[in-house]
DNA sequence: AAAAAAG
């Protein structure tokens, strides 16, 4: 299967072919001809399925012809968050190159003067979350009812924040006949309400079963106690393998803490969660991006859809509360045909909430028993055979075993086993993994021995600045320059 | 319990 045999422009297929893309995804095989031929559709996938793409190249042909009229725009994306929202933006500027469609990105945080701006001089597509777009429609400065493409993206997550009345209000106010997508990882029931009452005969397209994890992830459970997450995770990033990572914390507080303490002890890591004013918001995600920080501190607020290429580790500094938001966390990782690995700090009291995971996954995951080690230098510790060549012994999750780990000290620990019956994809392909930008630049094996706990460690800026990367085609990934907010004309 | 989104 071929993106030419999808139905597409050829305009649109040369702006996919120049940012690398060959071959469609299942969710893009399947959505695009369907999209194109005007249908409603429910797209259960993932994020990191290609979904994004899978609505914004149909839409780029369907709104080709006609023109936009003031504060009417021609179609409607929703996004839960503000980043999701700027990068589907990304997505439009991209394969949008050689088409003439006016765009307007409505998100809190931002002036709304531009915004407003836009929408008067008419916009093919808005992009929008829902909070900024009820504000905007209670001063009148958008009409919906010329708006026949909606999409509800993320939907299941609108419902975890509490936006189903207003995605509600804003359906009722498009035209009837209209086309709508709606996507979600999952279909809690009153989703699949929302469904039945805005969806018109829809096509249902599933590319992933709901709330399964990427097999090209592999998990780690790392008992613990609240008093030694920070040395346990000291040593886990001190590990030759960890080229970049997103840290999720389930408090801002506990964000901005544990990055303070993380570049008091000199890593290059940055914060991002939702106190933060929009801007800084942006700028610590494209210091991420690029590489210039290789570690980012986050809340939820980065646990879903968001696309950055080549996270090689996510780590749960704490244990989410929701099952679903473990897996929308780590999917930060592996994606695209990727191989990626999440660790999970849990103590005695996460007991529940890893229950919860492992049914909701439906697998066990694995433990990694990581000991204090003191000081010694991580070759001693065997780690080479820790990893390879293990009979593979499952060990069940217990209260007990929870609890058992000692306290890592002071000192370094060094993890010590793994006990893994989980897929390792990434084995095989370790080898032909990106370049990491910290390999070259590292201070010589010896020295680094000395330090187990300092492999991400130079300080902030004397790093070559070379953005994680992998070659592996991804569904659109928003790894350009950081959007400027600002409302753009697409193929200027 | 927290976070997110309008300010």
């Amino acid at each position: 299967m071929n993106f030419a045999d999808l139905g597409l422009s050829d305009e649109l297929l040369r702006a996919v072919e120049t940012s690398g893309y060959t071959q469609p995804t299942a969710i893009q095989a399947a959505a695009i001809p369907s999209v194109l031929m005007m249908r409603d559709l429910i797209g259960i996938a993932q994020t990191g399925t290609g979904k994004t793409a899978s609505f914004v190249l149909p839409m780029i042909d369907i709104l080709a012809h006609g023109r936009s009229r003031a504060r009417m725009p021609r179609s409607l994306i929703l996004e839960p968050t503000r980043e999701l929202a700027a990068q589907v933006a990304e997505n439009f500027e991209k394969y949008g190159k050689n088409h003439k469609l006016s765009m307007a990105l409505l998100i809190g945080g931002v002036q709304m003067g531009d915004q407003v701006k836009a929408l008067e001089k008419g916009v093919d597509v808005l992009i929008a979350t829902p909070g900024r777009l009820m504000d905007l429609f209670g001063r009148g400065k958008i009409l919906l009812t010329g708006c026949e493409l909606l999409v509800i993206d993320e939907a299941d997550r609108m419902l975890d924040m509490g936006f189903i009345p207003d995605i509600e209000e804003i359906c009722t106010k498009l035209p009837k006949n209209r086309q709508t997508l709606l996507f979600s990882a999952t279909m809690p029931p009153p989703i699949k309400k929302l469904a039945d009452r805005f969806l018109s005969n829809p096509k249902t397209i599933e590319v992933a079963r709901p709330a399964s994890t990427n097999a090209n992830i592999t998990q780690a459970l790392v008992p613990t106690t609240t008093r030694g997450k920070r040395d346990v995770l000291t040593t886990l990033l001190g590990q030759d393998e960890v080229a970049n990572a997103i840290i999720f914390c389930n408090r801002k507080t506990t964000v901005r803490d544990l990055n303070k303490a993380l570049r008091q002890s000199g890593f290059r890591s940055g914060e991002i969660h939702g106190d933060m004013e929009q801007p800084q918001r942006i700028a610590e995600l494209d210091l991420f991006k690029s590489g210039a920080i290789n570690i980012l501190v986050a809340s939820d607020v980065a646990a879903r859809g968001l696309d950055i290429k080549g996270v090689s580790h996510v780590f749960n500094y704490d244990a989410p509360w929701h099952p679903d938001d473990y897996v929308h966390r780590i999917g930060r990782t592996g994606r695209a045909g990727a191989t990626g690995t999440a660790y999970t700090l849990i103590t005695a009291e996460d007991a529940e909430n890893i229950e919860n995971i492992e049914k909701l996954t439906g697998q066990s995951i694995p433990r990694l028993e990581v000991a204090p080690a003191g000081r010694a230098p991580r070759r001693e510790t065997g780690r080479e055979d820790t990893r390879e060549d293990r009979p593979a012994r499952p060990r069940r999750g217990s209260a007990a075993r929870s609890e058992a780990p000692a306290a890592p000290t002071e000192a370094a620990a060094a993890p010590v086993e793994t006990s893994t019956d989980a897929p390792r994809a990434d084995r095989a392909r370790r080898d032909d993994r990106a370049p990491r930008p910290d390999r070259d630049a590292r201070a010589p094996r010896d020295e680094r021995s000395q330090r187990p706990d300092r492999a991400a460690r130079p300080a902030r800026d004397d790093r070559p600045r070379r953005a994680p990367d992998i070659d592996a085609p991804d569904d659109g990934g928003w790894n350009g320059p950081v959007p400027s907010f600002l409302n753009q004309k697409l193929g200027a």
